[in-house]
RNA sequence: GGGCGAUUAGCUCAGCUGGCUAGAGCACCAGCUCGACAAGCUGGGGGUCACAGGUUCAAAUCCUGUAUCGCCCA
């Protein structure tokens, strides 16, 4: 049966079709059979309102590659797909959307408001499932899972009372991060820090009993709050001074001078206010001197009734004016300068933070890194590039409590119930709501908690609560620990870290084996991209454009490991060409394929077809060991070459004359093409999965290939070291050199690429001449010359071109067509190549210590080299005086 | 302040367990309707490998420092 293919490859008329054959299939399914190797990978979820990025493209892409390599290396293969229902980006979304009607969320009541969201978790969900479909995911769609779902929301309740049984999730007071326009708390790693240019105000404390004290600050504001100032207790400038009392400029309130060697001498004046309401160091400076805590604002960062009743109410930035002013106008202001500090900025909507007192729910993060410390350091986690081991463990050794607590409706509802019986305080951690009565009081009314929990506190559980946690079920059995977590450097501590130890606290096993880090996508010229900026390229958009193929393709390629992309939507363009080069090399096979060619009766002996074959199989190592260990970009680049360099402009090029002759001949290379392809596209499936897929179809109706239902279930290639042939990819690199050196001559001279010419070729060199006399055919074929005529010691004919290769010399007779200042120009270039050469390597070899102490088979090299240019320039010369 | 990464052709990037004349894609120049492909084929031009030291027989590659850009942490 003759396959027919279009001329062009067009990705529209193909991918939905290949996808919905392999959804319908069952081939993404992920069903364990016994004493079959399993392969996993978790998606990091993405959020559920979200739309698919050019980060997540990349990031699904080497899953992608990893699962469908492995599965075709016939592992069971489970890529477990989902979505987070990002608390607070999720709520903020849905919040403004309801604004646009007029509506807000607290007059709405939260009850209605979390149906509002789960209808847009609906809509959006979906949306997010079928971008990730569109680029070829081949998840096991039978497993997605919702951060959110009941199993996964249990699972979170489950972990939370587990660690309030342990000690080690706790209620307690501290100053916490806290984003005044979301209205809740978040975590260190909520809050990003920006280099934000302010100042730094110089403000006199008044001594009682004279004299005063200069303290500087960059949140003025926050001194209405202020219980104390602080100094170095070994600080000289100040010794006199501990324990004196100051009168607070504005508000009159009597506050003393502590020592602290939490103070640093060298910042601003060395004496600090301490306003421990509003500042962590300060908290903990105050809880160190018994030092009371006002609490200066409300948590929508206005100025609460704690403060002078004219800075009630008014906006914390509005009110620093308001104290400035009053500062100066009273003379209690030194001076101000301009000062950068990193402030922290809400990760969600980019308010600056409020450091603020409030009661909030911690985790108790240091027993939990240990755990991760030691697996780490027993080797359990392999990270790619393996540079971030170490900043993983930086933070792991660093790491501080994690505030859990959300002051948002949308997302967990916190597991703890109080009592309400009046002066009862007893509150207890259950999973479901508690039916027994109170074991303090007997009373048997129990209210839950009203704030949610940290996103994070279900995705951390994410690599086995999705197989079935808390529950021993069979898949989590199977497939946890999971292989492989591919994800952007961004959440390594967010999430990355965040797993291990849930993993290691709640399975008792690492979540993962290795940890691929992938660089971040930027724009043209390096700039993150973001919708403020405008300068996002939307991956879907390039699927349409280029294909969902060349898109992967280009990806990958585009950058080495863990090094950032930066993109521009013309550089899918190189993903699109390559991929329409499979498609015709495919083509240009299939055409030949009429009537299965039967298999080879014995080896190949033709020297193309063993060099095709020997090309083919170190292809198959290099890449094979380029994906197990985690290097997609040189995977992808090795196949590039291979496709495009030797399959294409090579062996099809000295296949095409075998093809017009019926034959037994015809039928090696008929066979050969056919098996090579059908490697190839077995290769380059994970790469380009569409595409594969499809020409593989054909391939498999010519009757060529077989075995499998589709090439995604197809055998991976086996290695075969036997079929490399260090001969015939020798004898092949001279047949190339030759026919590019008469394609040259033709060039320099103005000759068509296949006008009739004849060629004589000196080569002196017995071994290669044998080669030239026995392959002669092939660089007659492509060289488009005839006869070629080979000798051991040839002289230049009149009037013709010549070119050098080695010792090898190659005339063209060109009967007056010579460009004779042309072959000359050549000639002397080449000669200057040479001749540079020449001079290193005889430098080198002069150099009594280099033949002394390097290795023998480098020195032996360099002679050998020296002995080649040397004969090459007496060549190359001889040709230039015989032209003069 | 600490840490990490980058700096190689006009552009985007490979190469960096030290060893042939440093590669690719795009762009550029010249020539090609050859029955897979003009999204192609062929030939060609183009780089003091950021800079300064050092180690070594030998450095784009290892070490130290400097500069510029970017990221992370405090």
């Amino acid at each position: 049966m003759k396959a027919e293919l279009a001329p062009r490859y067009d990705p529209s008329s193909v991918e939905e079709r290949i996808y919905r054959f392999w959804e319908e299939g069952g081939f993404f399914r992920a069903n364990p059979e016994p004493g079959r190797p399993v392969f996993t990978i978790v998606i990091p979820p993405p959020n559920v309102t979200g739309v698919l990025h050019m980060g997540h493209a990349l990031n699904n892409t080497l899953q992608d590659i990893a699962t469908r390599f492995e599965r075709m290396r016939g592992k069971t293969a489970c890529w477990l797909p989902g979505t987070d229902h990002a608390g607070i980006a999720t709520q903020n979304v849905v919040e403004r959307e309801l604004k646009k009607k007029g509506i807000t969320r607290q007059a709405l009541g939260r009850e209605k408001f979390v149906e509002e969201v789960w209808k847009w978790k609906e809509t959006y969900e979906a949306r997010i499932l079928g971008q990730l479909r569109r680029l070829g995911s081949s998840c096991d769609w039978s497993r997605t899972r919702f951060t959110m779902d009941e199993g996964l929301s249990r699972a979170v309740r489950v972990a939370f009372v587990r660690l309030f049984e342990r000690g080690l999730m706790y209620r307690g007071k501290y100053v916490v991060n806290w984003c005044p326009r979301c209205g809740t708390a978040l975590s260190d790693e909520e809050a990003e820090r920006k280099e934000t240019a302010g100042h730094l105000w110089r403000i006199r404390y008044p001594v009682q009993g004279g004299g005063h004290l200069l303290v500087a600050t960059t949140r003025p504001e926050t001194m209405l709050g202020d219980t104390a100032v602080a100094v170095h207790p070994a600080d000289p400038r100040y010794a006199k001074l501990v324990g004196k009392k100051l009168l607070l400029p504005l508000v009159g309130r009597e506050i003393p001078v502590v020592a602290d060697a939490a103070v640093d001498r060298e910042f601003g004046t060395g004496a600090v206010k301490v306003t421990p309401a509003h500042d962590p160091a300060d908290f903990a400076i105050g809880q160190r001197h018994g030092l009371p805590a006002v609490v200066a604002m409300t948590p929508e960062a206005k100025m609460s009734d704690a403060v002078p009743e004219r800075f009630r109410g008014l906006d914390r930035f509005e009110c620093r004016k308001r104290v400035v002013a009053e500062l100066e106008r009273e003379g209690f202001l030194e001076g101000v300068e301009d000062h950068t500090s990193a402030v922290g900025h809400c990760y969600r909507c980019n308010t600056v933070i409020e450091p603020y007192l409030s009661d909030q729910w911690f985790v108790r993060m240091k027993p939990l890194a240990e755990k991760a410390i030691a697996a780490q350091k027993a080797g359990k986690i392999a990270f790619h590039p393996a540079r971030w081991e170490r900043i993983y463990l930086d933070w792991l050794e660093n790491v501080r409590d994690w505030c859990v607590s959300r002051q948002l409706w949308w997302g967990h509802r916190i597991p703890v119930y109080r009592c309400q019986a009046a002066g009862c305080g007893v509150y207890i951690a259950s999973v479901d709501p508690p039916t027994r009565p109170c074991t303090e009081c007997g009373g048997g009314e129990w209210k839950q908690e009203e704030d949610v929990l940290d996103t994070w506190c279900s995705s951390w559980l994410w690599p086995f609560s999705t197989f079935g946690w808390p529950e021993e079920t069979a898949d989590l059995a199977t497939f946890y620990p999971t292989d492989l977590l591919s994800t952007d450097r961004g959440i390594l501590y967010f999430w990355v870290a965040r797993m291990v130890m849930a993993g290691l606290e709640f399975r008792g096993e690492v979540p993962f084996r290795h940890v691929s880090i992938h660089g971040t996508v930027l724009d043209a010229q390096g700039r993150r991209m973001s919708k403020s900026l405008g300068n996002g390229i939307d991956p879907l958009e390039m699927i349409q454009k280029y294909g969902a193929d060349a898109v992967r393709f280009s990806l990958v390629t585009l950058s080495r490991e863990g090094q950032d992309v930066r993109l521009s939507p013309d550089k899918f363009k190189r993903g699109q060409f390559f991929c329409n080069k499979v498609w015709n090399a495919a083509r240009f096979v299939l055409l030949n394929l009429e009537g299965a060619p039967p298999p080879l009766a014995a080896p190949p002996a033709r020297l193309e077809d063993r060099w095709i074959t020997s090309r083919l199989a170190s292809t198959v190592e290099t890449v094979t060991k380029a994906l197990e260990e985690v290097r997609f970009h040189d995977a992808a680049e090795t196949l590039y070459a291979f496709t495009w360099d030797d399959f294409c402009d090579w062996y099809i090029e000295f296949a095409k004359r075998r093809l017009s002759t019926p034959g037994p001949d015809r039928d090696v290379a008929r066979r050969i093409l056919a098996e090579t392809l059908d490697a190839t596209l077995r290769l380059l499936h994970p790469f380009a999965p569409y595409l594969t897929e499809e020409i593989w179809t054909s391939l498999k109706a010519s009757g060529s290939s077989n075995g499998a239902k589709a090439l995604l279930v197809a055998a991976w290639p086996s290695r075969q070291p036997e079929r490399h042939d260090e001969k015939a990819e020798a004898g092949m690199a001279l047949v190339q050199s030759l026919v590019r050196a008469l394609r040259s001559i033709r060039h320099l001279h103005g000759i068509g690429e296949r006008e009739p010419l004849q060629a004589l070729v000196s080569a002196p060199g017995p071994v290669e001449r044998a080669v030239l006399e026995r392959e002669g055919e092939l660089v007659r074929a492509l060289g488009y010359v005839d006869p070629l005529e080979v000798r051991a010691r040839a002289e230049r004919p009149p009037q013709s071109g010549v070119g050098v290769v080695g010792t090898i010399e190659v005339f063209v007779p060109l009967k007056g067509h010579v460009d004779l200042a042309g072959q000359v120009a050549v000639l002397r270039k080449k000669i200057e190549k040479v001749e540079q050469g020449i001079a290193q390597v005889r430098a080198r070899l002069a150099n009594p210590r280099f033949v002394s102490e390097a290795e023998p088979e480098v020195v032996e090299g360099e002679r050998r080299r020296a002995g080649d240019l040397d004969g090459e320039l007496a060549i190359l010369r001889r040709n230039l005086e015989g032209l003069g």
